[in-house]
DNA sequence: GGGGGCAGTGAAACAGTGTCTCAATAATGC
DNA sequence: GCATTATTGAGACACTGTTTCACTGCCCCC
């Protein structure tokens, strides 16, 4: 991760290195959480530094963000039990699916991991035909 | 919708009313553009009870929330391109996932709906093996 | 290996979303 | 109608994430 930002170009700074640290511990974690453990180890790093440091490895692909856009809560009458979307990344336009992940997908995990599903939600992002 | 309410014993109020109202005009809607629209319609009505109503409606199974869960971004390590997520609806625990939505249902939507998809989001959520 | 330019920083203020508290209000059952 | 009590609106609060700005320290160049 270090090496994607040195060859974009990009410094290594102490508080890169202490967020690239905290990443490669590994497991799934919150910015906020992400925050707490950097300045731990690095009481010196700044909040700033850190949300900053996401965004740029996100951007260059080296970090999978999860709800990374702006996270609102969104709200659509419940037909048909449930439904997917579409978000435009120009336009942020949301396109209603009909489509839905088969349930043997469902099924496998269920049993592959011992959990019990009982929601889900699928997203797509991209650019919608006007875009 | 006000039906579903009534029928679990809460009180048909204005506040109600005019969350029931905004939803049925159809689409998709932040909490916040909810807020708006109700309070252009019914300028009395607070922000506290637009949330209020669009969590009890979407207890009850009337209203359907995407990103409903305490919206932070939350990050991993980019590995094998992307990853999709089982989280524990008691515990909060995040289990990654390998298994991913089928190309061919993504081929599917692109041709149907003219998009371009380049990024997608998959969760399901549910009970975990201790929980 | 030692400047110098400037990318990057930390701190703090800001903006936005969502929650909570509490006195006041109004929907319901009688 | 009236009493009960669920629900409300206002405002304070907590939290996440962004922006600004003066300062710092990384890296290139000689």
């Amino acid at each position: 991760m270090l090496g994607a930002l040195q060859a974009a170009g990009y410094r290594l700074t102490t508080a890169r290195r202490a967020v690239v640290e905290v990443l490669h511990r590994g497991g799934h974690k919150s910015a906020p959480q992400i925050v707490a453990e950097v300045q731990r180890s690095y009481p010196g790093v700044g909040r700033a530094s850190v949300y900053r440091t996401l965004a740029l490895l996100s951007r260059l692909g080296a970090l999978q963000g999860s709800l990374l856009r702006t996270a609102q809560a969104h709200y659509a009458a419940a037909r048909r039990g449930h439904h997917h979307h579409f978000v435009c990344n120009a336009c942020q336009q949301v396109i209603e699916l009909e489509e839905c992940a088969p349930a043997s997908l469902m099924e496998g995990i269920e049993r592959r991991w011992g959990v019990r599903i009982d929601g889900h939600l699928l997203e797509f992002y991209g650019l919608c035909p006007q875009c």
